[in-house]
DNA sequence: ATGTCTTACGGAAGACGTAATAATA
DNA sequence: TATTATTACGTCTTCCGTAAGACAT
């Protein structure tokens, strides 16, 4: 049994599903198949269960998960490491996130650094009006965005968290109350996104129509969460924003207002399909993980 | 980097030497020096300094050894288990020993299990006048057998212990005092083996003749150490034993008596080559860690 | 000369893809 | 019929041995 087929075997462990482990190993699903089916005979069992509708673990193909599986991981991380070291390069992770979401982050983190010791992790701002420029120019590896995300070259992965949506105004704006609904929107000006981010992904957060069908006014065009600060605070526009912003970005002029009926905004770690590494699946993982609990 | 690779690295590692690493896993010596050559392409650094006079790991190849040992060890000795436990064998190791031996092998057998939690380690008794039939005939793996054993089949490891020898013989008997020296055998009858024990191992513990060049002779011809008791209760022989056995087989009628002059005699552990397992290579290595401290 | 590591070359094993087949919902 | 796992077969990589070469003692 060699690494490869450890490889193969942990992958299906994985998905249960030969197309989708296939898919991740960039290989034909005839060539897992194979892979298995020859383990199996040469351990002597089953591993898998398998009907053409779904696929088990067996007893011992669980236990030969998790003898292999630390190991594994073992391996490939010590290879990973030693290689780097004589290259001279480092490992490193970046991460881009907006506004108070890097603040949340701490348990994935944490996890992940404790499984890779050898890596380093960087934080990058990505600007909310232009969210996947620094994916796709490699600045960062993984965006941690609201969804929906719908982009061909962009893998989404699990969900971080889901939060509610708050209205940031000036204390000075008509609609400071202690709690607003979507139709006020239409009587505000609402900061717009100064960049390319896609209509679909905007108008999710903040909707072009109020329930009624009256139309949401654009105010300032901004690019980065400090100009939605100064753009709020000059008085005339309102923002919206995810609700953990009023833990991290208290401004003396500035007031966050729930939104009663406004839907909870999910956020998800996105990715570049065709730069998937290592230490990205592994950061998916501790996500994942975090998220399970 | 395959398992096959890493196997051959580790192996190389542990022998730092190219042609007996080759030797342990049964490849050409070219075959050990073309993988080596491979892996250091692909990490990018050299991992053994090597002349053709003394090979040497270099402080990367040190750090990849270290990553890599437990978890190779991990996995093979994970689908050893799984693989067993597959095809209902029990997985086994059997020694086989003589007279007190036995009972001083805490040590070694105590890391052996800790670290192959599902092997099972069972005990013979092999017969000192015929010490390689057990080893051949597969009951038992490894001997643990005074030296010299010079046969082309097997195999001699390290040294588990040197011990002095001593002379047992019946209280009644004319030579028992506190110390005797070789000489004194040539007025003895001393015990000798009824099996097909090769002459150059006999005499190395029971010469045929004394220092000054008399004759040693022999009388009760014996094949089991309980053979040995009562040939020396009987009082006409003289045995020669290693002197643990004082320790553990104290007999009313029996006194063991030092021989001065008797050199060391060196306990090795011994196996069939042909019938080597990774078992048996884990054993050995138990054995020369704690020879070594 | 002898012992040891490396390089060149060729054959065999096996990894993998394509395409056809079987089985289930 | 659509989806998914398995089998058959051909290609291509690579594993490995043999033999010759390079280097030190």
């Amino acid at each position: 049994m060699e690494l490869r087929d450890i490889e193969i075997f942990l992958t299906l462990a994985e998905e249960l599903h030969f197309g989708r482990a296939a898919a991740r190993l960039f290989v034909s699903q005839a060539r897992v198949s194979q892979s298995i089916k020859a383990q199996e005979r040469r351990i002597g069992a089953v591993l898998f269960e398998r009907t053409s509708r779904v696929v088990r673990l067996t007893p011992i193909g669980i236990e030969l998960r998790d003898q292999l599986q630390p190991a594994y991981r073992q391996i490939t991380e010590g290879i990973a490491v030693v290689t780097a070291k004589a290259q001279g390069t480092r490992r490193m992770l970046t991460l881009g996130t907006m506004g108070a979401i890097a603040q949340t982050l701490g348990g994935p983190t944490g996890d992940f650094r404790e499984r890779n010791p050898g890596v380093e992790m960087h934080f990058k701002e990505v600007h909310p009006a232009d969210p996947f420029a620094a994916l796709r120019s490699g600045d960062i590896d993984i965006a941690i965005l609201w969804l929906p995300v719908h982009e061909p070259d962009l893998t989404v992965g699990p969900i971080l968290r889901s939060t509610p949506v708050m209205a940031m105004m000036a204390r000075t704006h008509p609609r400071d109350r202690p709690s607003i609904v979507l139709e006020d929107l239409g009587d505000c000006l609402v900061v717009g996104p100064n960049g390319p981010i896609p209509r679909y992904m905007e108008e999710s957060l903040v909707p072009y129509f109020t329930p009624s069908g009256r139309p949401v006014s654009r105010g300032a065009l901004v690019s980065t969460f400090q100009e939605v600060l100064t753009a709020v605070a000059s008085g005339t526009s309102v923002a919206l924003t995810q609700a953990e912003a009023a833990d991290f970005y208290q401004w003396p002029g500035i007031a966050y207002v729930p939104i009663a009926d406004a839907p909870l905004s999910h956020w998800a770690i996105v990715w570049r399909t065709a730069a998937e590494t290592d230490l990205i699946r592994d950061f998916v993982a501790a996500v994942a993980d975090h998220s399970h609990r």
